[in-house]
DNA sequence: GCTATAAATGACTCTTCAGTCACTTATAGC
DNA sequence: GCTATAAGTGACTGAAGAGTCATTTATAGC
């Protein structure tokens, strides 16, 4: 054999390996939960060996709060970029806004998984959980209330409890994402997120009893 | 010491076993996942020691199929007799009745924890992810379907699309027993569920914009 | 090319529980 | 009361996987 052939056992790539670790927990965590992940197999997932994750993390604890911290990082940054961006629009507009942006951004990429393994591991670690309730869940909370009051102050939403009705908002976005990643394999046909949005979106704004309900009927 | 006062060290009670075992354990689980939760403390719930747990379930994993199956009959009778009580009633009503029956059924009672804890080990245990979407999922799915669709033919609802729109009228009152496991100890105040619901069905008949949101007011 | 050293590894240890088993004790039937 | 036995237990074992470490190897700087 020639040695000069052979391709190296490994590279160094000091810089690029603790994102690359960090996704692969990501998705190990997202599937298993925190105590079936497997340190082989994030490692593998990886591609690199299992004493490699030491030089980066300290221990799994540290990895997993590593995950959680970096995706809520993304999620605070997006979070902040959308309060910016929503503005003075009219209500309406401003939360198809909102959830689109939330669709697009969170159910399409890994970050999707979060919010599951947070709800999986909120026993486990409640000031994990604590620190999203916080950050994430209390922000999302404050713009939706906000564009909420706003919009019942302007006389274009009716005067709902919006301490109650941001959840009602937000719930059916948010349950598609975690079925995605617990029941979607299940489903015979897939589930068309832009289609599920526009459902959700339309039933928000217009209810499903049909407008002449009131015991006449105004149209044929 | 007299030996005749002294308590028994315990007592043989092989009927009762089983279903306070099943209850613990139905805690344990949701609480910490399955492959966190620990035998000694599902035993020591249950006040037995953890030997006894092998009398009536062969392994971890048998309990743990038990735990589900055991809600999974409960949840199925109940659907049953929803699907039987819903009748031929108008489609509001029947909604109406079906989500308070699932929230003052499930919501209260420690069923509730099933979602999470299915949800959260669909990665781990597919088939009985596959158990529960088939045959609790699915089932509640076709009944509201029906319902929508017969009211949408009745002329009572708008003309949504019944494959999106079912996900959309259960999304928020899922959600908000999901969260009773995971965040609300984090809530300031805590959720009223009735208040949830009540709030949830308003948005879901009538919608969120204010009916003189065409340009023109029909009423003071 | 040589060398120093940071990056990476494979084979090891040690802990934590799931699961077992020999023994104890409650209790039903005589 | 005695006895047979089912119900229950505490102390043990074995496996799995988190975490360690001595050794190997890539590569930057000279």
């Amino acid at each position: 054999m020639n040695p000069e052939t052979r391709p190296p056992r490994w590279q160094r790539r000091a810089e690029a390996r603790p994102q690359e670790v960090l996704e692969a927990a990501l998705a190990v965590f997202v599937e298993r939960g925190y105590a079936s992940a497997r340190l082989d197999e994030v490692a593998r997932r990886a591609g690199v060996a299992k004493a490699t994750l030491y030089l980066y993390y300290a221990n799994k604890l540290e990895l997993f709060k590593a995950v959680v911290r970096h995706a809520l990082v993304d999620n605070l940054d997006e979070v902040a970029r959308l309060q910016a961006a929503a503005g003075a629009r009219p209500g309406r507009e401003q939360l198809t806004f909102l959830l689109h942006a939330f669709m697009r951004r969170v159910a399409g990429s890994p970050l999707s998984g979060i919010p599951k393994l947070v709800m999986a591991e909120a026993g486990n670690f409640p000031e994990l959980a604590r620190f999203y309730h916080d950050e994430v869940i209390a922000r999302g909370r404050a713009i939706i209330c906000g564009t909420l009051a706003r919009g019942i102050a302007a006389g274009e939403f009716r005067a709902v409890d919006v301490d109650y009705a941001w959840r009602v908002v937000i719930g059916p976005a948010l349950l598609a994402i975690i079925w995605k990643h617990s029941f979607l394999a299940f489903e015979d046909r897939g589930m068309d997120f832009e289609r599920h949005l526009a459902v959700h979106l339309d039933m928000l704004f217009n209810g499903l009893a049909a407008p002449d309900q009131k015991g006449t009927r105004d149209e044929p």
